[in-house]
DNA sequence: ACCTGAACACCGTTCAAGT
DNA sequence: ACCTGAACACCGTTCAAGT
């Protein structure tokens, strides 16, 4: 007598995801989970074999809510930067999955698909080889690198200070030590991670259309 | 009758850091570390208040790592690079930490006094304000991002496989699917995270050193 | 094929007690 | 001031048993 399914690998995915998105990452037990889903915790070694496949699953939804851009564009640079925005923008999405994106992300197929789109619009520079693999990691490195600093810096993992707290704290650190701190903390004011971003991949994008080093 | 403490903050601090270095973060839990020092458990409480406080040890461990250089420099951008790679080489020499300095690295003292370091050569390019916010993010978001990206490449968490074989399986892909991906993995087995580190850096240098957007 | 409870070996941390 | 053991509320996971 096959019973159906209490519940689905999917299942599973989303309520990990919405977890994590809620409480942390911290919050994600496979008890936590189990008892999210009103089953025995057991049940979840039905559809995966380990709590470092459940973390997989998660880094995947992320992965997966990445639009990649239509096109087309005038220059390679526009397709470059929109593919990289949009994987910015996905992961950002998630600010706690960040930590378990940056280390199980390529242990995912959709991730290659996407890799491979990147690839193909820095190809168009001309690049090849290790000239092209230097290009693809600086690319991706600065989108995650990006992603990271916004939620390591004022954000934080637990902080209890608001951003506007933690620039106030180093705006008013001894200014004959810290006078550039001091100016990117008020500059930080009336920033926004959105023109970070643009003019962050605008600077390497500039150094990529560069003809030659 | 006041007896010398058993343990301190600094020896705490060692013995974390080499904890992790040898055996992962997984292996980092306040009982692991006491039974290293030979003490019990809620000893450690008498020098750190949470397991928190004891992360953060680590972190600041490996920041205090970092050999600032020290010049002179002909340009900027030699003494911002020299910068970065100091920070880098740290942090790439515990692979282990880099989740832990990625998301904490804000919070220690020593780090304002390195990003004070870097905006000072930074601003020797003329920039001040929201550009100068702007270079600094790319810059510091690059290097973390490099470092993460070669953990969470071959190395990975806990994979099995050696780097070698994670390019046999890259290069072993459908090669209509996956033209570029193959041509990089192609790439990478003679290539070198230093190699990748310099090309990279220089990409962002010469767009850094543009003389306008 | 899928679910479950009990049990084991771990956690961080509180508390009350020791010197 | 510093150390400690017992206890509590959690973990992931194995195993044996259920349907």
């Amino acid at each position: 007598m096959a019973r159906p399914p209490k519940i689905t690998r999917l299942a599973l995915q989303q309520v990990a995801l919405a977890l994590v998105d809620r409480s942390g990452l911290e919050a994600l037990s496979m008890r936590a989970v189990a008892a999210e889903l009103g089953t025995a915790p057991m049940t979840l070694y039905n559809y995966v074999s380990d709590r470092e496949e459940l973390l997989l699953l998660v880094v995947q939804a992320v992965v997966a809510e990445v639009k990649l851009p239509t096109g087309p564009f005038e220059h390679w640079c526009d397709e470059v930067k929109a593919i990289a925005h949009a994987s910015w923008m996905a992961v950002r999405a998630h600010p706690y999955v960040i930590p378990l994106i940056l280390t199980r992300r390529s242990r995912s197929p959709e991730v290659m698909r996407q890799a491979e789109t990147l690839l193909r619009a820095l190809a168009k520079s001309g690049r090849r080889g290790h000239d092209l693999l230097c290009a693809f990691r600086s690319v991706t490195s600065l989108v995650m690198g990006l992603a990271q600093a916004e939620l390591a810096g004022p954000l934080a993992l637990r902080a209890q200070e608001s951003a506007d707290d933690t620039i106030a704290r180093f705006r008013s650190l001894p200014r004959d030590q810290f006078p550039w701190l001091i100016d990117i903390a008020g500059a930080a004011l009336t920033s926004s991670p959105e023109s970070e971003f643009h003019a962050a991949m605008d600077l390497l994008l500039s150094g990529l259309s560069q003809p030659e080093a």
